[in-house]
DNA sequence: AAAAATAACTAAATCGATTTAGAATACTGT
DNA sequence: ACAGTATTCTAAATCGATTTAGTTATTTTT
């Protein structure tokens, strides 16, 4: 037997309206006597009444509920975004509902959709989209949306991301100062995502400013072990290795680390490693490995604050910069030059 | 201007009743006309007109929504889990909502019943809970209910677990093989979670059975690395160190390697370890780390497969034999004796 | 040609809440 | 004693779908 609004009120003996007004502390503003207050409360707890949230949402309009999209909610990076995402919005009432994309520009509006649809609040996403028209459309018609991870420069959608490009520079600057000189990136494809393409560019032009074109090479998202492999047998076969390698994130560099011990070679004494987001086992091996770290915690606050001040004022859909969190340069082993 | 189902039916001129039997494949049941049909749909298209869920759910009380509740979604292992359980929900036309509890008892029923007044049409379960009694309760008045990871014996709830106990035992096996005679066990608090609890006891077995006492020190699931560096940093300076460590999880060996090379120990000439679950780098590193595995891929399909059965079925809620799926055995370097 | 059967559709109830205008009662001041 | 004001509460509309009993028009049967 469901415990719902009415029954609560015929136990009482009131209109389901006065339960619902206590239930929701507008009591004192309906001027409802501490009185039936309390008998109200007593038979909610006696019966142990939790409103049904679809009803709620239907009449409201509002689920409390947003919904998180990236593109594989396995990596850890993501995973932990969606853990203190998840904290945030548990602070704050929201649940959240998560879908992966697999950088799948389709699958993500389907995603997009079906979370519309379900009424979600808002959306926190990290989009694999190639252009941001259909996003832009979105947040212009009042959807609350804030981007994370990944922006669309001048679309003028909120969006909060690491300084990809200063982070790609201070590693490159690190890698210059050691004296390595021949530099390989591996860059993920699709590589019009901002992150992994600023990261990239910022990388590139120190090398550049100092007259060395870095050789750079697209590793599918789906396929990097593989590809990493056939890269490296080829250039091992051509006696034609670089003596650093930049890995655009976590994922390149632990295939990089794994192709590299099947060839038997070292880092950094054959080739140098340095990469974009820690990983706990970095600090743990021999050689411990340098990297750039985002500050995960500032860039999911901010995000949901955002998306919070979206969903409270309604009215004003103003155009927004995008918020920049600096990075931290952590130097280990695997980029120290031996002599 | 929101595109709801009496608009198509106004657009169309008929009742939304007939909109609503075509939008759901009704159409042929209930004699409505193939032009009639193709009327309707031509407009549902042309306004992209999705249902309301939530109006839909409440009415129908489903609501193509599953809980998924870990004790931590950024872990790892749980957060494949989540992705396969997506994908897996996904393919049946369901949302995936997360939950993590810290392995918090009050935590997970707390967010037990937020999902059930969000009317979730089930619930998958990594339990921290001590007793099962509230899950029985729920379970036996019908509300779908999977346990994953972590089972209560004899609870009656369907539960898929690994062979924890089994894979316990052939690590222990494997050491005493390679003539490790002085196990000690990391293990898990709180230790009354049945994987874990089995992971111990099955290793615990094998070394008593050769007359060897291992021993077990429990480890608070918040403060992993501070606690097994106080305990070795006990051993050290008793100069009382193990030959060989049983992680009973990835997350336990990672904080064992961290701290083994703070105190500059090499495993496995010092220390050998073997852990629970795999992970990618355990087999970049030198050493390599060996390991059981558990077949999260069957894992999750199972569970699924139980969860959906129990959505479908309303009225059979028999009692449930727990699922026990085989584990393996990756034997890599960190547990090869040196002679 | 009246009765029965069929085809194609619709009205209205329903799910479980929220919200607002207003009803009923008691209390003031003159 | 009665209009005016508080105080406390309720009726009914509403959100957007689904579902079922029943209506209307058409065709078939006898």
């Amino acid at each position: 037997m469901k415990v719902t609004i009415d029954l609560i009120a015929q136990k009482v003996g009131v209109s389901k309206a006065l339960v619902s007004l206590v239930i929701n502390g507008k009591a004192k503003k309906y001027g409802i006597s501490q009185l039936t207050c309390d008998r109200v409360m007593a038979v909610v707890r006696e019966l142990n009444y939790k409103p049904n949230q679809m009803a709620r949402s239907l009449r409201t309009g509002v689920s409390n509920t947003i919904g998180l999209i990236v593109s594989d909610i396995s990596n850890g990076f993501y995973a932990s975004m969606a853990r203190q995402l998840e904290d945030l919005a548990a602070n704050s009432g929201y649940n959240v509902v998560i879908g992966s994309t697999d950088e799948n520009i389709n699958k993500e509006l389907r995603l997009i959709n079906i979370l519309r649809n379900r009424q979600v609040d808002g959306i926190i996403l990290s989009s694999s989209q190639e252009n941001s028209e259909e996003l832009e459309n979105m947040f212009k018609a009042g959807f609350p949306l804030v981007l994370i991870d990944r922006y669309f420069p001048n679309a003028g959608i909120p969006a909060v991301v690491a300084e990809n490009s200063q982070g790609g520079a201070t590693l490159a600057q690190h890698l210059f100062n050691q004296g390595f000189r021949n530099p390989l990136v591996l860059n993920i494809t699709p590589s019009y995502i901002s992150s992994v393409g600023e990261r990239t560019s910022g990388f590139q032009k120190v090398f550049t400013d100092n007259s060395i074109v870095p050789e750079v090479v697209q590793i599918p998202f789906s396929d990097i072990y593989n590809v990493v492999y056939e890269i490296f047998s080829k250039k091992v076969k051509e006696k034609n290795l670089p003596d650093c390698v930049f890995a655009v994130n976590n994922n390149l560099a632990t295939a990089f680390l794994s192709v590299l011990s099947k060839f038997n070679l070292a880092v950094p004494d054959d080739v140098a490693l340095v990469c974009f987001d820690d990983l706990p086992y970095f600090s743990i091996i021999k050689p411990s490995i340098t990297v750039v770290t985002q500050p995960l915690d500032v860039l999911c606050s901010r995000t949901f604050s955002l998306l919070m001040e979206q969903i409270s004022n309604q009215e004003k859909v103003e155009e927004h910069e995008t918020i920049f969190e600096p990075v931290t340069l952590i130097t280990r082993e695997s980029s120290i030059k031996i002599k």
